[in-house]
DNA sequence: CCGTTAGTTCGACTATAGTCGAACTAACGG
DNA sequence: CCGTTAGTTCGACTATAGTCGAACTAACGG
């Protein structure tokens, strides 16, 4: 399998980023990447079928939010933080700094 | 009419804020308010039905993104910044300033 | 009162996103 | 090689969001 391809930081849209960032599933994902890089997709499946798990990553993927590396048989997941940095200064980090106190465990 | 129900900024979802603001139409809505608070509805229709308006509206006001008051016959909407600040510290004005920083006019 | 202004609500339509099973693919491991 | 692991792609379905015209509503202004 060809590595995939993430498009240019310069051609990420903020509405396409607060889209993907907009389902509860996905920002969890994402969250549990930034405690966590690299990762592959399985531990982030959450008891759901691959096919859905597939379909999200791959939001996030043309959000430009993450970046995945084919390494092996397992496709190895990180956040593109600096470069989301310089094109949103701010907006990842006030999300996830929010997202992560809301995640208070019952 | 009445005067509109906003939720209360406990209550609001970080998922939801993000949704209503990967609009662009919507984002823009907020921008300009950013810009100039409180304004009626009218002045940020930029050509679109009255009815598609009122619905962008009610969705920036159930995400608790704009407090809608009515006087006499118009309807000023302004930016719920304080509470938001409290409740997702960051996010707006990071957002805001992303946005703004995107609007070079051509 | 009656017209006007400002915006909402309703309903029908369209388009898009998410869900999931099934078939597929790519690379490793023995 | 052949099975396994990890994830993608396809296709069908469902649900939800956005769009807009038409009818409505609330308050003002004369």
């Amino acid at each position: 399998m060809k590595q995939y391809d993430h498009p240019l930081a310069q051609d990420l849209q903020l509405s396409c980023l607060l889209y993907a960032l907009s389902d509860p599933f996905r920002l969890e994902v994402v969250c549990k990447l930034a405690a966590c890089q690299p990762q592959p997709c399985a531990p982030l499946q959450d008891g759901r079928p691959k096919s859905s798990v597939s379909h999200h990553f791959s939001v996030l993927r043309k959000a430009g939010i993450i970046r995945t590396e084919v390494v092996g048989v397992t496709h190895m997941n990180s956040l593109r933080e600096q470069e989301l940095e310089s094109r949103f200064p701010g907006v990842l980090a006030a999300i996830l700094a929010v997202a992560r106190a809301g995640d208070v465990p019952a």
